[in-house]
DNA sequence: GCCAACGTTGGC
DNA sequence: GCCAACGTTGGC
């Protein structure tokens, strides 16, 4: 089993949408590298969900449902199928994982607009502890 | 609102 | 095939 992150922005979609419709289809991803990350993944793959924009931090795991189709229209194109796995029992901020030297060569602190991304199980591991545990 | 980083496009 | 111009994304 791998371990992403996908990001999204919460306005337009947000794990609470994704918790209260039980799945969605996760498509609309344009670049090449995230298209590549969403064409790895497998039915049963785990997947932080991130909230870009004003809020930046991880909120959630989900359960990759269906590996990836290509679509019809654009060869190219790409999308999984997702479902709420867990709620993060506290969100985990990027200003946190920034401030945290064990995740700096991470594509979420080195590439800002990765939108898709493998996870290390180490980093997995890690961020899942510091959700169960309170800031400060 | 601004800007850095990166991708894409189109002229040559 | 190169690269300048432009567009987009997401953090600040």
């Amino acid at each position: 089993m791998a371990f992403w992150l996908m990001k999204q922005e919460p306005d337009c979609y947000s794990f609470h949408d994704l918790v209260r419709e039980g799945e969605t289809v996760w498509d609309g991803v344009s670049n090449p590298l995230a298209r590549k990350h969403l064409r790895s993944m497998s039915a049963g793959d785990r997947a932080f969900f991130y909230h870009t924009g004003k809020e930046r931090a991880i909120v959630g795991i989900m359960e990759i449902a269906t590996g990836p189709e290509q679509k019809a229209d654009d060869p190219k194109a790409v999308a999984v199928r997702v479902k709420p796995h867990a709620v993060l029992k506290r969100p985990v901020t990027l200003a946190e994982i920034k401030a945290d030297e064990s995740f700096a060569e991470w594509e979420l602190v080195t590439q800002s607009r990765l939108s898709v991304m493998p996870v290390s199980s180490a980093i997995w591991k890690k961020i899942e502890r510091l959700s169960q545990r309170p800031l400060g």
